[in-house]
DNA sequence: TAAATTAACTAACAATCGTTAGTTATGCAA
DNA sequence: TTGCATAACTAACGATTGTTAGTTAATTTA
């Protein structure tokens, strides 16, 4: 098959970038991780930069694809959030790896993928926002500052890969429901 | 004085590496931002990483100090949890930039001082568990998952200097007022 | 069977990296 | 005024970076 091979190496960078970082992993690196010399990574791809946008951009437009889904649905404002963070665990779980080169990595991007995905983050981001001032407007949710809940809970759940990669243990389902409440109920007992 | 071009040094590695990352960011790099060249840094420091590892360690230290402060109070849960809350903010606050390097960078600490971060870490993060574990046992926390709670509120606390550098017009008091409810009662109105 | 594609290789490139050596101008102490 | 420490400089080092050129062996296609 075609791109068999690709699919090995962006699997391979993934990984080691989510070890060490875009920066600290060389193309020697990667080439060693994967048996070969350097230079034979260039007959399956363009460059070290496409690694990261390929990776990153990937992910990003799952969420935001995920995210206008949710947007759209006629459901309660505690539903549409508890869908967000469905939405989280279950990309966690699936690309893990990539997820740490979404959150630590992005920034390395070049033009124009870093402009589409800083776009993607925005729009993304003012998505969750409209959730939430949507719920304190019908009162469903607390009458807080929208960008200390919005940060907080993002925080979490964008951390929530370097957690899970080391964490057995615990499945999918009783994850996203410990979140869940953690996240949107709080943990003191009252 | 002595050490007063150190500082200026530390400093300003300290905000280029909150920027890039401490990778992404040469020598040559940090002598411009200074006005000067790469070789004259050496008359005020040993090395690179020495800047990595005096950043990080200091901030670490510091967290160490307050969390043994803390774990030694005799208050309830609920006040303990608060106080690291204040820990959190006060250091975000004051070290913002230094909080960079020590979230994202620590894992290019070389040895000895990658075991000496590590060992703090852990410490801190297993008396965040005892105070949450005794929550539990007193009926003053929902009985959740323990690692889950401790992942989840570190994650946002950790990540608040990346936020706070950008958000203006939030004060100290009210961020922390802000952030205990979230992190503590959640956000679902009852 | 002959031709063409694939995917590995060796060798090397220019650029950049952290760092060292040696030099020079400045300002304070003796 | 002389001597010394400070903090800048230029020049260069060996190592490593991402990448390209050219070659070769194996496999697939015609």
């Amino acid at each position: 098959m075609k791109g068999e091979r690709k699919e090995e190496i962006l699997a391979t960078a993934s990984m080691l970038f989510s070890e060490r970082g875009y920066n600290a992993v060389s193309m020697r690196d990667l080439a060693e991780a994967l048996g070969i010399k350097a230079a034979s990574l260039y007959n399956h791809i363009d460059s070290k930069k496409e690694l990261l946008s390929t990776i990153v951009l990937s992910v990003a437009e799952e969420f935001t694809e995920g995210m206008n889904e949710i947007i759209s649905s006629k459901t309660r404002t505690e539903e549409k959030l508890k869908a967000v963070i469905d939405l989280h665990v279950k990309i966690t779980v699936e690309k893990s790896t990539d997820l740490y080169s979404l959150n630590n990595d992005w920034m390395h991007l070049k033009e124009p993928e870093l402009s589409y995905f800083l776009d993607m983050r925005s729009c993304y981001e003012d998505n969750f926002r409209k959730i939430l001032k949507q719920g304190v407007k019908l009162k469903e949710i607390e009458k807080l500052n929208i960008e200390v809940m919005l940060f907080s809970i993002l925080s979490s759940l964008r951390r929530l890969n370097q957690w899970y990669s080391k964490k057995k243990g615990i499945s999918e389902s009783e994850l996203s429901k410990q979140m869940k409440h953690v996240l949107l109920k709080g943990i003191i007992q009252n």
